[in-house]
RNA sequence: GGGCGUUUAGCUCAGUUGGUAGAGCGCCAGCCUUACAAGCUGGAUGUCAGAGGUUCAAGUCCUCUAACGCCCACCA
């Protein structure tokens, strides 16, 4: 397929990516650029895009994650490879069910009175309308994922694959059902895994109360100390540390409790911290973790005390049931008071869980729960990553999760919510007999009165951990499964290791017995440019499509208003001064680069919009102004034969190949953003700032021949460098390829690069190699003359000499290469420099301002425009830190054990430089002489 | 309590196997030089957090210390 529109006038001046980067988008998309194929001869290479959840908004980490992403699918295609990118997204249980019951909380409609089938064929319904939103959103980032293999954790064969899962599991006793103590959120009213769960660092402010147990004899009191008085109805011991001499003598006793009555008894178990509150604890196992283990440690009573919202329940004395747990604290706090049980109120900062979706405090809670046995799958993810089958980027997260999986818990999986994988467990109503199958079994459809499954759904992530196989028909052998699997590297952000990739890992492993990738390259957090983590709450997130598309002032505004911080007032001013009239959009490419040249190993970035408005669009335009220059200068070029390349053609060529040898290199090892400096630094630096400004003087005063010449070198150097760039910034890339490409083609300016195809660049260019041309040229030679350049300009302006006012320069070098090697320059020197005249002399001249240069002293007549004490003072300066230089490498090559210890190439280097530096002195001195005289 | 990260120019950060420090922004000076003023040219700027060690040689490797940040654990 051809496309020949473009869709930027090369008269514009500046770069504008929203009329170029929709456009490219869909002609990728019609010309199918992105689709796997499954029988291809080419060598595979897949990624299973982190799946975002369905109720997602496209936030600065998913663009971080996925332009990386991109940036590998994008390379590997160029490199001749079968890419398949599998995009989709993730049911997420709890959140999205909470969105729909938000939906209809506002239609005043009880989400339980709907009942759980209506309830799901909501959030079905919900999901056709809204789930493809992130999708659609990832494809303005550039996204080039192969559209036509979209999966969802709820898909028919992905839900079968939960369920062979399940069944295999259940079968080899690594699933079990059990009464356990779980994290409970009493706002979503489900369990949760521990991961869920988030404690505040240092705690939270509270209290610790101290309360008097009376003995059951009558004979005095046990003072205990807790931070939840409200639980003690459910206490059904005091325990004690055995070693702990005081108490001793209370082991075995028994104390009757406040408030209920109930006779509980006094035992002595490790547990217990002397040196804490008053040395005896209340012991409550229904309500709390510890408590429970010990409470099976010594058979004790479980008293549930709470309802699934955490109001009491009737196990309480009549007073207090039904009150909220925080309103029964209270009523506990005041009623041990009136019994003149309550010694003290001690204010403390304690731990406090908080569900990490829901944020309130969770409660701990006796069930009935589903778990994952994860010692022995735990035990093979660990193996395969001592093994170096899994292998982190940065490698420090490799430690991290090893540590996590040597320390494994069991999981619970089943949440008490209704949008999610049906647990597929069926229990029969008399006998309790459970069944579990991946579809319902015979004797339930025989009987369906018989038998209720079960009401849970299990844990998103749970699903999660099957993505990379079960996107690709696992449990059915596909070609895809057999061509794709493993896929060749993740990408995700280190807070879900533990929630996924370690999970994926150990699936695979244990489903398909290999690794799901062995590659797992972990992104930097996303922060505020002062460094706090984005967040809706904080109202500071920085919308990925704001940066592309641009926004007004009441758009930027819109997430801290929703927020409303503490601080919302100084951040608004700070909004309005900075953003007046809003912000104009940079584009996609811009916000990519930017993003990728700020990633670089540290755990988090920062980044503003005046970031991307100051490191990715500057570079847009540039790109766009210089390749409009180029592509005059192609289109002047007139069919004749070029001329042989000269210094400047055969040095950016060389340049090109280091380039190209370190973007290879760079992308091969995950290091994206030396990437993307070095694409900047060769652009910049090498082709504008010198190829470009030497080509438009040619252009001015050359042969015809001269010109084809360096619209052939320029061609050459921008498709390849396009395509170095592409994976970074693929739009402007591929709106400028065809360009060049069509003007090569018709100018015939196609000699270096037969293997060259067509458009669009995504899929026909291939990946430049390294010619290796930096070996056969001596670089030193084109540097040499950057220096002569750059040492004249610096005299022209300490001189305030404008570069109207033509000059007249001298040069004198001892060395008849670096003479002969100028005088093949000096056309092009007295051009770029306005000369008048350019000599070679065989001594110093007097009278002229002057710059020693290594190779070269450099003499213009500029002496009588010199501030001559400022030179002087300049001179002397440079002069002084020769000397110390030569100090210290004078000082080194006495030192013996430097001579004989250090490898002979590095005392040969520094017996060079000190050779060079007395030569330099000389000079510098014999400059510094004349400038004295004067005075 | 355990683990990890960070500390380099005014700011944000690079610095790839040890060989005397770099970029962008900002700042100062001069330029509308026919691709780009969203630009060009030139300039100033550092006890590489501190202390010790290994080495001929340390921003880089080792030990300790400090400040900041993150993660895990939790004594009721």
């Amino acid at each position: 397929m051809k496309e020949r529109s473009f869709h930027l006038e090369l008269s514009e001046k500046h770069y504008s990516p929203e009329k170029v980067e929709q456009a490219v988008y869909d002609m990728w998309l019609r010309a199918d650029c992105f689709t796997a194929d499954v029988s291809s001869q080419k060598p595979p290479y897949s990624i299973v895009i982190p799946p975002p959840n369905v109720t997602g908004r496209l936030h600065m980490g998913h663009a971080l994650n996925n332009t990386l992403q991109d940036v590998l699918c994008r390379y590997k295609r160029m490199c001749g490879f079968d890419v398949l990118w599998v995009p989709g997204t993730d049911h997420a249980g709890i959140s999205t069910q909470s969105v729909v019951k938000k939906h209809l909380d506002a239609e005043g409609i009880d989400y339980r009175s709907l009942g759980r089938e209506q309830v799901i064929e909501r959030i079905w319904k919900w999901k056709e309308k809204y789930g493809d939103q992130i999708l659609l959103q990832l494809r303005r980032l550039g996204a080039s994922c192969d559209w036509t293999r979209t999966r969802f954790t709820m898909d028919d064969g992905l839900s079968r694959a939960v369920r062979t899962l399940f069944k295999r599991f259940y079968d080899e006793d690594l699933i079990y059902r059990g009464k356990y103590i779980v994290n409970w959120c009493p706002v979503d009213r489900t369990a949760l895994s521990d991961d869920e769960v988030e404690t505040k660092d240092g705690g939270e402010p509270g209290h610790l109360w101290h309360f008097r147990y009376p003995f059951s004899d009558g004979s005095g009191y046990v003072e205990i100390a807790t931070t939840r008085p409200e639980t003690m109805f459910g206490d059904t011991a005091i325990a004690v540390n055995p070693k702990d001499e005081r108490f001793q003598a209370l082991v075995g006793r028994s104390v009757t409790l406040p408030l209920v009555g109930r006779e509980i008894p006094i035992i002595a178990d490790d547990y217990v911290d002397p040196e804490f509150g008053t040395g005896c604890v209340k012991i409550t196992p229904a309500h709390d973790p510890n408590d429970f283990q010990l409470g099976l440690r010594h058979n004790l009573l479980q008293v549930n005390v709470m309802n699934e919202d955490a109001t009491m329940n009737d196990e309480v004395p009549e007073e207090f049931r039904g009150l909220d747990r925080y309103v029964a604290r209270k009523r506990v706090v005041a009623a041990m008071e009136k019994q003149g049980l309550l010694v003290q109120i001690e204010d403390r900062n304690i731990p406090v869980g908080r569900s990490y979706r829901s944020k309130a405090v969770i409660e701990y809670r006796l069930s009935d729960q589903w778990f994952v046995r994860m010692r022995p799958l735990a035990e093979r993810a660990l193996e395969a990553s001592q093994a170096g089958k899994v292998t982190f980027y940065p490698e420090r997260w490799d430690s991290f999760y090893q540590s996590w999986l040597g320390k494994i818990r069991d999981w619970c999986i089943s949440r008490q919510i209704w949008w999610g994988h049906r647990i597929p467990a069926w229990y029969h109503v008399d006998t309790g007999e459970i069944l579990v199958d991946v579809e319902t079994p015979e004797r339930v459809s025989a009987e369906p009165e018989k038998w209720v499954q079960d009401e849970d759904v299990l844990d998103t992530w749970f699903s999660s951990a099957l993505w990379p196989y079960s996107t690709l028909g696992w449990p059915e052998e596909t070609p895809e499964l057999k061509r794709y699997y493993p896929t060749s590297v993740l990408v995700t952000a280190k807070d879900i290791i533990f929630f996924w990739v370690a999970r994926m890992v150990m699936t695979g492993l244990y489903n398909l017995n290999e690794v799901p990738f062995h590659k797992v390259l972990i992104n930097s957090i996303i922060t505020d440019e002062d460094g706090e983590t984005m967040s809706k709450s904080k109202g500071n997130g920085i919308d990925p499509l704001h940066v592309i598309d641009g926004a007004t002032r009441e758009d930027l505004e819109g997430p801290v208003r929703e927020a409303r911080p503490t601080n919302m007032e100084t951040i608004l001013k700070r909004v309005s001064e900075r953003f007046p009239d809003g912000f104009s959009g940079v584009g996609a490419d811009a916000m990519r680069y930017t993003l990728l040249t700020s990633a670089t190993d540290a755990q988090q970035v920062g980044v503003s919009f005046k970031r991307f408005d100051e490191v990715g669009r500057p570079l847009t335009n540039k790109l766009w102004n210089a390749s409009k220059l180029a592509l005059s200068m192609l289109e002047d070029s007139d069919g004749v034969s070029p001329a042989e390349p000269e210094l400047s053609d055969r040095w950016i060529l060389a340049r090109l190949d280091l380039c190209t040898r370190r973007v290879r290199d760079a992308f091969d090892t995950y290091g994206i953003h030396h990437a993307a400096d070095g694409l900047y630094h060769f652009f910049w630096d090498d082709i504008c700032d010198w190829y470009l400004e030497i080509a438009k003087l040619r252009r001015k005063t050359g042969t015809e021949a001269e010109k084809a010449r360096i619209a052939l070198t320029l061609s050459e150097v921008f498709l390849g460098y396009l395509r170095l760039l592409h994976p970074i910034m693929p739009f402007i890339t591929e709106e400028l390829w065809g360009r060049f490409f069509d003007c090569a083609s018709q100018k015939n300016l196609f000699s270096f690069a037969k293997e060259l195809k067509d458009h669009p660049l995504c899929i026909r260019a291939p990946f430049p190699e390294d010619q290796r041309r930096h070996e056969e040229i001596s670089l030193e030679e084109f540097e040499l003359f950057q220096d002569i350049v750059r040492s004249v300009r610096n005299m022209r302006a300490k001189a305030n000499v404008s570069f109207k006012t033509a000059l007249s320069l001298q040069l004198l070098t001892g060395n008849p290469e670096v003479e002969g090697q100028i005088r093949s320059m000096k056309d092009l020197l007295c051009q770029m420099l306005n000369l008048s005249a350019c000599d070679f002399v065989q001594s110093r001249p007097e009278g002229n301002a002057v710059t020693v240069l290594p190779k070269v002293e450099v003499f213009a007549n500029l002496f009588d425009f010199i501030d001559v004490e400022a030179e002087r003072k300049r001179t002397e300066g440079s002069l002084q830190k020769l000397e110390k230089q030569i100090a210290g490498l004078e000082q080194k090559l006495a030192n013996q054990q430097f001579v004989s210890g250090a490898p002979k190439s590095v005392v040969d280097a520094e017996r060079e430089k000190l050779q060079m530096a007395l030569e330099t002195r000389e000079k510098l001195r014999d400059a510094l002489g004349e400038l004295k005289s004067l005075n």
